[in-house]
DNA sequence: GATTTCTAGCCTTGGTCGGA
DNA sequence: TCCGACCAAGGCTAGAAATC
């Protein structure tokens, strides 16, 4: 299963996760274009397209009921507001791209989700909605955002190395809730006619979720890929390495290490400094 | 020294909550 | 009942840090 994440911003661009059901980032990619969404699309050929966009504008008012119902838990969001009251106003931009995002991934194949099995379709995603889903609270106080999520995500086991900003990770959040609707685990509340926001469990709860007081801790799964560091080793082991993959890390730490002595002597050699963190 | 990248802070809208 | 604080995501700007 592969799920693409889609991070809508206006004039920063697009920021792309592709996430398989390992948790691995297959894909990372910043300043997206968004006419070149349909052919990322059917580049990377996701099972599901995550996006953290609304689909359209509200039917009528300032919002949408999928947005009070999810406020109802005290998830927040900046709700949608009807076509006479969003269009001509600046804030509501990112707004706008996103329908077109929602628009290319229809002429890809990927009509917008309503109800239903989410395999072909693109989804809504609220990032913010899906960490607090996962976390089942709230971000404690003082927690920063970006730091929050990351932890969330790395607390389900999503390799989180080449998420390095806000935007990545808010795309990968997107990209995982996919991965979670394709396997069921998903709760779409509101009316299906204005669009409804995915969020990655079978069910949300009776009472408002209330505000954590630590970041979640990495997930301990029961097994993990091989830590020899190569490449082209994807097995899995219950505990660091796989038979024989202890003395083949050693041979590479031995290799790292005689090349750096090696480094280090031709620096002393041509007078150079070493780096400042070696000093 | 110039350029690029990153980060923090402030602003936008609308709904909710708590205190006066 | 009213008012202020808070929260969401993205744009914009200024300053700091890193790189060339």
């Amino acid at each position: 299963m592969r799920a693409l994440g889609i991070d809508v911003g206006v004039g920063k661009g697009l920021d792309v996760v592709l996430l398989d059901d390992r948790l691995v980032p297959l894909h990372v990619s910043s300043r997206v274009h968004i006419g070149d969404v349909a052919r990322v699309i059917g580049d990377l050929h996701p099972d599901v397209v995550a996006i953290d966009s609304p689909p359209r504008w509200a039917a009528s008012g300032r919002s949408r009921l999928t947005e009070r119902e999810l406020a109802a838990l005290n998830i927040s969001s900046f709700n949608t507001p009807s076509e006479a009251h969003g269009v001509g106003n600046k804030f509501f931009a990112w707004m706008q791209v996103g329908f077109e995002v929602f628009t290319q991934a229809a002429a890809a194949g990927f009509p917008t989700y309503s109800a239903g099995s989410p395999r072909g379709k693109a989804l809504e995603v609220f990032p913010h909605a899906t960490a607090v889903v996962l976390a089942g609270c709230l971000a404690p106080k003082g927690s920063g955002k970006h730091a929050w999520r990351t932890a969330v995500l790395r607390a389900q086991g999503v390799r989180t190395d080449e998420l390095r900003s806000p935007d990545r990770v808010d795309a990968a959040l997107a990209a995982l809730t996919g991965l979670f609707a394709l396997d069921g685990r998903r709760f779409a509340p509101g009316d299906p006619r204005e669009g409804v926001i995915v969020v990655p469990s079978a069910a949300l709860p009776a009472v408002p979720y209330r505000r954590g007081t630590a970041v979640p801790r990495e997930a301990q799964p029961l097994f993990t890929y091989c830590a020899c560091g190569d490449a082209a080793c994807n097995r899995l082991v219950r505990g660091e390495f796989a038979p024989g993959h202890d003395a083949k890390r050693k041979a590479r730490l031995w290799a790292d290490a005689r090349q750096g002595a090696e480094a280090l002597d031709e620096l002393k050699a041509r007078g150079w400094k070493k780096p400042p963190e070696m000093r």
